[in-house]
DNA sequence: GCATGACTGGACCATTCGGTCTAGCCCCTG
DNA sequence: CAGGGGCTAGACCGAATGGTCCAGTCATGC
């Protein structure tokens, strides 16, 4: 693994769990084990630039999650199902899926422009992929728009409450909630 | 306004646009106009306490816009449609109210058990409240809790990604994906 | 074998962070 | 008027912040 891809690694989980504010350099630092030379030479912005790297890098991860759930479906519900399923599974196994993997990056919105649009772009490209397989899996073509939009909202709302309730519970019952 | 209330109102404020950990008590102290051993005095632990207080505050306003929504609904549906709208009007007017009131405190946990209960009881009022308004509206037992729950779980979702794009279109949109 | 450029390692910087402490103001009561 | 407590005012603190800079390393080209 190169120290690149060790610093974005890294970035992202500890951005998830803390928040961009609440991260500090030096704690990126200390677990990926690079000195701070090498983050400039990589990310001549810095920190900034560091955060967008590693949601980019998070937002792949979770288009794999949709990509996985979807494509064995035998129709959209199941799909959607299937991927609540694996959002609460990982936000039981794994601290740094207790929450949207990029909306820390929101909180910088106010100051900086660039993180609001490149967050933007990412929930778009969500919503994309999430419609391009219930158009796949034949689901009505006018409800697709606005159904695929209900599901990936209260995924995100789920983010919120499942991580201050503790359980991922909500995050599974968000099927019982679409109309499909 | 006491020196206290101009203090949790400012740091009420802040946090919402920026975060916890984004916004300094420099700030808070500058916009307030108060010195910082006044802020020790009312909140002996700080920064952590100001923040508890600010979240408490938050979530009043958030069950007062509630509270109005549904004082005059003829049925349940119509007062979770006023329920969006008012948030949507709110969103536009005012950019503390451009994103969930208490949420920033949510990135605190992993090291902070006492924001992550506390939130936890926030979202919990909001719940109840608004199953209360839809027992009163006659809206039907078996799906008061769940039907308020995806309500709630939306405007949640909506609030990170009307910021994201910049516009509370999404949120006045949450009432055509309820099964009312 | 030597020069070059990508990369690493870390010392160092100014600034800001949250928090402590004490001097004093002001109003209330005796 | 005297005394005292609630509160204000801000100097001050050590630690941590994000960022800069450059010497050193190493692989690759000539």
């Amino acid at each position: 693994m190169s120290t690149k891809d060790r610093l974005i690694d890294t970035a992202a989980r500890l951005f998830r769990e803390q928040g961009y504010h609440g991260t500090g350099l030096s704690e990126i630092l200390k677990q990926s084990q690079t000195p701070k030379g090498s983050l400039y030479h990589h990310f001549p912005k810095g920190k900034s630039d560091l955060a967008l790297a590693a949601a980019d890098w998070a937002s792949k991860g979770m288009l794999q999650i949709i990509d996985d759930s979807f494509a064995q479906a035998v129709d959209f519900k199941d799909g959607a199902t299937t991927l609540c399923y694996k959002l609460g599974k990982l936000f039981d196994l794994h601290k740094d899926w207790r929450g949207c993997p990029i909306s820390s990056m929101l909180f910088d919105q106010e100051t900086n422009d660039e993180f609001r649009v490149h967050s933007d772009k990412i929930y778009n490209d969500w919503h994309a992929r999430t419609i391009a397989h219930a158009v796949r899996l034949n689901y009505p073509t006018e409800r697709c728009n606005e159904d695929t939009e209900a599901l990936l909202l209260m995924i995100q709302g789920a983010w919120s409450i499942s991580r201050a309730r503790g359980s991922a519970d909500i995050i599974r019952k968000i099927p019982q909630h679409l109309t499909l």
